[in-house]
DNA sequence: GTCGTATATCGATAGTTCTAGATATAAAAT
DNA sequence: ATTTTATATCTAGAACTATCGATATACGAC
């Protein structure tokens, strides 16, 4: 395909429109990625600071899955990008990439 | 889910964003897309006008796969609503429904 | 060091999607 | 009427994805 008219605006970096709608193409993910998107609304017993991220494991006990399947979940929202992941001590901490997000949204409009 | 900030602008009708993005999550389907953004581009030797659409039979011969393939692939589409199929006599003519893909567009807007 | 906790990875199974060839349907051409 | 042409549907195998329980890794607490 040559039909690449990028435009290069501030947040339009690499972004890999085929990992991300794979990823967005099950509905548990995209759940995640909705629940973090207002972590006060739905992550509040988390005791930890909310801006450091959620913890995976509030995420396990929110979503009624396994923690290995969520595990899973959260590491192919995090290789498309979408979810950026933070480590502390033994917990792993995740949070929106909205640059990401963004320059999706953005890929989407022109592509389709 | 009662999250539905519904505000029923006029192109925001019923879409059903499971549906059609599991539909974009194959490559071929979404190059099928593509090339009917711009039928004159990729089409140009069909005989009948392309404001009818485009034959699927264009479309098969176009992509490499098997002629089966494509007809489940473009039923796929077509039950996402993202293309609209007018048949005349043996020949099924498909062509983008862009309200739908706007629609599409603007809900994962809201959503994501 | 040992134990408990949090997360990631592995292995197996079940379920889904992709693809093609064969068949069915229906219209057009002869 | 028969044949050809266009498309859809069916069937089956291959490839991929989801899920879980078990195991591994790594950190913290004791």
């Amino acid at each position: 395909m040559s039909t690449d008219l990028n435009t290069d605006l501030p947040s339009d970096f690499n972004v890999d429109v085929d990992l991300i709608i794979k990823a967005l193409s099950h509905p548990v993910r995209r759940e995640i990625l909705a629940w973090l998107k207002d972590p006060q609304a739905h992550f509040a017993e988390q005791e930890l600071p909310l801006e450091l991220g959620v913890c995976a494991g509030q995420i396990d006990q929110r979503s009624g899955l396994s923690q290995s399947t969520i595990s899973t979940h959260l590491a192919i929202l995090q290789r498309a990008g979408l979810l950026d992941c933070k480590k502390v001590g033994q917990w792993s901490f995740f949070k929106r990439n909205d640059a990401v997000i963004q320059a999706f949204l953005q890929a989407m409009q022109q592509q389709l």
